[in-house]
RNA sequence: GUGGGUAUGGCUCAGUUGGUUAGAGCGCUAGGUUGUGGCCCUGGAGACCGUGGGUUCGAGUCCCACUACUCACCCCA
């Protein structure tokens, strides 16, 4: 118990950081081309704002969330997702001030929520997502599209698919709420139980069912039923789509558990054989600022699974094969040589040669196979035969070539080999 | 929250109808080559057999409970 990691964490091992740093990089990069900036908000937020933000009635909020009263009383929430954090800065730091839109993003931010784990979900994982504020054209939903399909073909994961819909307003939302509910009425007895309890609580989250999906083929879907504004912007999101170059379907079932979405939800899927995963998922947030107080404003964002990113990169054989840990590694032989050995791996650490030397005391046989086993490109091998000539002896580990070169150039000539 | 599966050295697994010192491969380590990696050979370290009860002369093996891990559902990243 003591050395086990608690239920539904992982830790991220020296042999395995490359890859989050990889993935966290290809985020960086593609943000910046889009003119994002990085924002980086408390692990932790007053509970509150999250029954407001991500809404009391979702599964999140009602079963999922760490929450506790901290020494003062307050009732802290271990942040279950990144918009409503995001959110609550934008408003507190008064950014509706500056030139809008806002954007920004943020890289293997650590989200929390109390499930039973299992594959590709975690108790504690990591998100990568972007949220904009202030910008209601549907260009602005293209372009996180856009960034997200980015960020995913820069990690090797070019193939996914978009499905995207649109939930409507507020406005046509209700509507559409009446008539669904009048179509699914003669269909609820044979439906699931769980069905049966959204009837009334969230009756549009039943076209998600996979259970009853068949039967379900013929409903009447939002996309039918939006007014003219949310019609509107969902046919400029596509044209602004098609004029980007980028591919998608048209999922009238995606429809999200975050109470915040309006209009354009959006999911990047892999299609596994052992079933689907959603790698990234996000919308349209019109209604969050002003429903936490802040002045009417427009928002859109997406979150993106960092360990599923890289379940997906396994999956799909794109694992990026990891970096070079020694360009050198110097092998000693006896006090003195060791000493000199130290002086050479200072030398090529200086001048940016990865290198190092035996710190177990081994023998020389076992510095070689200790320089093998890390992937050393190079051994340079250091005796007093070689102090006595001035020469170190270079050995290429994959050719299995060695050579004499002279100890004043030798630094020279691994840095020209980089 | 619901349902299934699993639990034996660091890893992957054997372990017969309960029977005496619990094995193998890989990995680690040392040596064979007193100055050289990968292949080969030899040795060594490393296991309270998930935990706690029970049955029995005797339990890794049978029974019960618990815990952990894992997969699926729900939900979602």
């Amino acid at each position: 118990m003591l050395t086990q990691a608690p239920k539904g964490t992982q830790d991220v091992l020296p042999r395995d950081s490359y890859r989050w740093q990889a993935v966290e990089q290809a985020m960086r990069d593609a943000a910046a081309l889009y003119g994002y900036r990085e924002i980086r908000t408390p692990m932790f937020e007053h509970t509150e704002l999250f029954q407001r933000g991500v809404g009391d009635t979702t599964d999140v909020v009602q079963k999922e969330m760490y929450t506790f009263n901290d020494k003062g009383g307050r009732s802290i929430t271990l942040k279950p997702e990144g918009t409503a954090g995001a959110a609550r800065a934008f408003i507190e730091a008064h950014m509706f001030a500056d030139p809008l839109p806002a954007k920004m993003y943020y890289v293997s931010a650590p989200a929390f929520r109390y499930e039973r784990p299992q594959a590709g979900r975690l108790r504690q994982f990591h998100q990568h997502g972007v949220e904009v504020f202030g910008a209601k054209d549907a260009t602005v939903d293209a372009e996180v599209i856009a960034l997200a399909m980015d960020v995913l073909k820069r990690c090797g994961l070019g193939g996914l698919r978009l499905a995207i819909n649109s939930i409507g307003c507020p406005n046509c939302r209700a509507a559409y709420h009446d008539k669904l509910k009048a179509w699914l009425k003669p269909l609820l007895p044979s439906l699931c139980k769980t069905c049966g309890e959204r009837y009334e609580r969230n009756p549009l989250r039943i076209l998600d069912c996979k259970e009853d999906a068949d039967k379900l083929t013929d409903a009447p879907a939002m996309l039918d039923s939006l007014c003219d504004d949310c019609k509107a912007h969902f046919d400029k999101l596509r044209a602004n789509l098609d004029a980007m170059g980028i591919a998608y379907t048209v999922d009238p079932r995606i429809v999200r558990g975050l109470d915040y979405y309006t209009k354009t939800v959006f999911e990047i899927i892999t299609d596994a054989p052992e079933g689907s995963l959603t790698v990234c998922g996000g919308g349209r947030y019109d209604g969050l600022v002003s429903e936490l107080g802040g002045p009417e404003t427009c928002g859109i964002g997406f979150g993106m699974g960092v360990e599923r990113l890289l379940m997906v990169q396994d999956a799909a054989g794109v694992t990026p094969p990891a970096p070079r840990l020694y360009d050198a590694f110097v092998c000693t032989l006896g006090d003195k040589a060791r000493l000199e050995g130290l002086k050479l791996v200072t030398e090529l650490r200086q001048s940016g040669v990865k290198a190092d030397l035996d710190h177990a005391a081994r023998s020389l046989k076992a510095q070689f196979k200790y320089a093998d086993k890390m992937g050393a490109q190079y051994v340079l091998t250091l005796a007093d035969d070689e102090i006595a000539k001035g020469v170190v002896k270079l050995r290429d580990m994959e050719k299995s070539e060695e050579t004499e070169i002279p100890r004043s150039e030798i630094t020279d000539l691994m840095k020209s080999r980089l």
